[in-house]
DNA sequence: TGATAGTAGGCT
DNA sequence: GCCTACTATCAT
C-alpha cells in the first residue's frame, strides 16, 4: 500500500495519507482530510509503510496535478532542515495560495495595474559596459545545465545590474529562465523598469510591496511558463519557476538577505542550495564580498572572479581624528576646495553626541539596555536610540559621581554646528543629504546606515568622522561591516575623487587594508582572527531564543542548559539577557556544523515542550547580542 | 460546584 | 489554522 507524507501550509509537520495508486506523487497537489476540515497539501515524499505510532491512515480526497518540480520538493525539504523548521512552515513561503486558486481555476478579477507612463528618461545603466569576460563565462556555464557557484567582486550595485540584465536578455533569446535577485525593492524595481522596457511581457516582477492580485498575475506568468525573467527581493527565492536556468544575487553580502521574521532564512544560502538541487548555476555579486563567501571560493567550492579592479576606483586617504576638533586640517582643506563639486560628510550617529565622564572615563549607557545614550545639546536630554527612553542629562557622573561629564563622539547634530560655524560666513549651502537631491552643489550632511544609496557617483569628497565607532561595535564582523560601509558609500563618489576617514589610531592594521584595496589581505587576516576565536565560517553558530511564561517554574532554565549539554553536541553560551526580563537565549557553536542541525531536529520537539516557555530557534544569527 | 474565559497542544 | 480539552477564576 503507498502511503505519501504530505505537507499542509500550517505550523504543522507532514502528515502521512495513503491513496491507491503506484505513482510517484512527490511534487502533487492533494487535499487531505485533517481534524474535521480539508486542507489543501502538497506531497512531498512517497512511503511504502505508515509511521508505526499511527493507528488510522486517512485517505486522499483529491488530486490536483504536479505543481512543484522533484528538485523543488528537495529544496524545501533541506530548508526546513536547515532552518530547523516544522515543512509546512516553508511551504507558506512558497505562494502555495496563489498557485492552487489558480490550479482551481478561480477567475480573480483581471483588472492589470495601470503601470506609470514613465517618460522614457535615460536609465542610469544604459550607457554602462561590464566584463565580456565574466558575461562569457556565465552564459557558458548556464548551457552546461551544471550546479556551479561564481563569486563576482564587482566595481558597483549598477554594474551588478547591468550584468544581470545583460546576461538575463541574452538568456532569454536562448529561452532559458533566470532569476534575479536583489536586496531592496528599489532596486528591483529599477532593474524591472529597465528590462520591461525592451523585453515587456517576458519579465515580472515580485517582491513584498505587491498588491495581492499584482502578485497572483506575477504567479499565474511563471505557472503558465510566460515569465522567462524574474526580478525580485529574497522571497521571489520561493518562486514555483519550472525550468530554472541561473540565479544571480546582487549585493550579496547585504543584511536585507536575511529575514527578519520566522523563519529566519538566508536568501543567500538558501539560493546556492537551490541552484545546486536544481543543477543551475548562482551567481553571487557584491563590492565587498562577505568574508564567508570569499572563503568558500578559496577552498575551491566558489569561482571568483574580479571585476572590481578593472575599474577605476576614489583615493582612500586615512587621516588622524584629531583630538580638538571635528576635522582634520587636510580634510578641512578638501572641504573648502571641493564644496563647489559637492562634498558628503558622514557622521556615525544621531544626536550631538555621547557623553563620557572625565573623571572614571565611562561613557553614560541606558540602564535597561546598556547601548550608549545620545546626548542633544538643545534640548539638553539623553535618550536610548534602543529602548526609545528620553532624560534629562545628569549633573553628576552615575557611576563616580564625578561632575565633569563632557561629549565625546561626533552625531549629526554636532556635524551641523560645527560645519555652521566654519562655512555660513562663506555663504556655502550645508544640506542634509537625500539621494533625490538632484543639485549637488555644496556641503551634505548623511548620517551612516540612514543613506538610501544612489545609483549615480555625485560627489568629489566623501568623508567619514570618527570611523572608531564602527570599529567598536562588538560583533564579529565589525570590521566586515565598517569595510563594507565603506565601499558601498564609495558608489556616491566619482572615481577620481576623495574617500577620507577619520580616526584616531591611523597605525592600526586593518587600515593598510582600506589603504589600497588589498581586498585578499583583508580577508586573510579577518579569516586568521576568525579561526583562532571561533567564529563563522569555521563554527556554525545557532541562536535559542526562550520566552519565560508566568507560570514557569524557577529552574526551567537551568534544565534546558542541561537538556542541550546533554544532548546537542556543541558547546552551549548562556542563559544571556535581553532587553525584556522574561525574554533571554543560548548560542550554541560547533565546529560540526552539520552534527549540530541534525542534533537540532532530533530533539527540537522536546526542547518545545518544557513547560512554561515559548522558544525560537535562529540558525546562523545576525546579532549574537539581545 | 457550575459557568465562563482564556489558552496550550494536536492534527496522519 | 482551527478545534478541543484543559485550567484558572469567580460567583453562587
Amino acid at each position: 500500500m503507498p502511503y505519501y507524507d504530505v505537507s499542509i501550509p500550517l505550523k504543522l509537520k507532514t502528515l502521512t495519507y495513503y491513496y491507491e495508486s503506484q505513482k510517484d506523487l512527490k511534487g502533487f497537489a492533494v487535499t487531505v482530510p485533517l481534524k474535521y476540515k480539508l486542507y489543501d497539501g502538497i506531497v512531498i515524499n512517497q512511503r511504502l509503510d505508515k509511521p508505526a505510532e499511527i493507528r488510522d491512515i486517512k485517505k486522499f480526497e483529491h488530486i490536483w496535478g504536479q505543481v512543484y518540480s522533484k528538485n523543488f520538493i528537495d529544496f524545501l525539504r533541506w530548508m526546513s532542515f536547515y532552518y530547523v523548521t516544522e515543512t509546512g512552515t516553508i511551504l507558506r513561503l512558497t505562494f502555495f495560495e496563489e498557485i492552487m486558486s489558480y490550479l482551481k481555476g478561480k477567475k480573480r478579477q483581471k483588472r492589470e495595474i495601470p503601470e506609470h507612463k514613465h517618460q522614457k528618461e535615460k536609465n542610469f545603466l544604459e550607457g554602462l559596459s561590464i566584463n565580456h569576460e565574466t558575461y562569457i563565462k556565465i552564459i557558458n556555464a548556464v548551457k552546461k545545465r551544471e550546479y556551479k557557484t561564481f563569486l563576482i567582486h564587482s566595481p558597483s550595485i549598477p554594474y551588478e545590474m547591468k550584468l544581470m540584465a545583460e546576461i538575463a536578455n541574452e538568456l532569454f533569446s536562448l529561452g532559458e529562465t533566470s532569476l534575479l535577485i536583489l536586496p531592496e525593492i528599489r532596486d528591483v524595481k529599477e532593474l524591472y523598469r529597465f528590462l520591461r522596457d525592451k523585453l515587456e511581457e517576458n519579465v515580472v516582477m515580485l517582491h513584498s510591496g505587491m498588491r495581492a492580485s499584482e502578485r497572483y498575475l506575477t504567479i499565474e506568468k511563471i505557472m503558465e511558463d510566460k515569465a522567462k525573467i524574474i526580478v525580485g527581493t529574497r522571497f521571489a527565492l520561493f518562486s514555483p519557476i519550472k525550468n530554472l536556468s541561473l540565479i544571480i544575487l546582487s549585493q550579496e553580502s547585504n543584511w536585507l538577505y536575511k529575514a527578519e521574521e520566522s523563519p529566519r532564512y538566508n536568501a543567500r544560502e538558501s539560493a546556492i542550495m537551490r541552484g545546486l538541487l536544481q543543477g543551475c548555476p548562482v551567481v553571487l555579486c557584491d563590492s565587498l564580498p562577505s568574508v564567508t563567501s570569499y572563503w568558500n571560493s578559496m577552498r575551491g567550492k566558489f569561482e571568483f572572479i574580479d571585476d572590481f579592479s578593472e575599474y577605476p576606483h576614489p583615493e582612500l586617504i586615512i587621516v588622524k581624528q584629531p583630538y580638538g576638533s571635528i576635522f582634520h586640517h587636510e580634510v578641512l582643506l578638501n572641504l573648502k576646495l571641493h564644496e563647489k563639486e559637492g562634498v558628503l560628510v558622514i557622521a556615525p550617529r544621531t544626536g550631538f553626541s555621547l557623553l563620557r565622564c572625565a573623571e572614571c572615563g565611562e561613557v553614560l549607557k541606558c540602564e535597561k539596555c546598556g547601548y550608549s545614550l545620545i546626548y542633544h545639546r538643545d534640548s539638553k536630554l539623553i535618550d536610548c536610540n534602543r529602548c526609545n527612553l528620553k532624560s534629562k542629562t545628569p549633573a553628576n557622573c552615575p557611576y563616580c559621581g564625578g561632575i565633569e561629564i563632557h561629549p565625546t563622539g561626533t552625531g549629526v547634530e554636532r556635524l551641523w554646528k560645527e560645519l555652521e560655524n566654519i562655512f555660513s560666513k562663506r555663504e556655502i549651502s550645508i544640506k542634509n543629504y537625500n539621494f533625490e537631491n538632484e543639485q549637488i552643489q555644496g556641503i551634505f550632511i548623511g548620517q551612516a546606515g540612514k543613506i538610501k544609496k544612489s545609483y549615480n557617483p555625485q560627489f568629489k569628497v566623501l568623508v567619514f568622522v570618527d570611523f572608531d565607532f564602527f570599529l567598536s561595535i562588538p560583533d564579529y564582523r565589525a570590521i566586515e561591516n565598517a569595510f563594507g560601509k565603506v565601499l558601498s558609500l564609495s558608489h556616491l563618489v566619482k572615481h577620481d575623487g576623495n574617500i577620507f576617514i577619520q580616526t584616531r589610531n591611523p597605525e592600526n592594521e586593518i587600515f593598510k587594508f582600506f589603504r589600497s584595496y588589498k581586498f585578499r589581505e583583508f580577508y586573510l587576516y579577518e579569516l586568521k582572527h576568525r579561526k583562532e576565536t571561533l567564529y563563522p565560517p569555521f563554527v556554525r553558530l545557532v541562536k535559542l531564543n526562550i520566552k519565560l511564561k508566568k507560570n514557569a517554574s524557577e529552574d526551567i532554565v537551568e534544565n534546558i542548559k542541561k537538556f542541550l549539554q546533554l544532548n546537542i553536541k556543541a558547546e552551549i553560551i548562556g542563559p544571556l539577557k535581553k532587553k525584556k526580563k522574561e525574554e533571554l537565549f543560548f548560542i550554541l557553536r560547533s565546529q560540526d556544523k552539520r552534527k549540530l542541525i541534525e542534533d537540532l531536529n532530533l530533539h527540537m520537539d522536546e526542547i518545545k515542550s518544557f513547560r512554561g516557555i515559548y522558544c525560537k530557534i535562529e540558525v546562523d544569527p545576525v546579532s549574537l547580542i539581545g
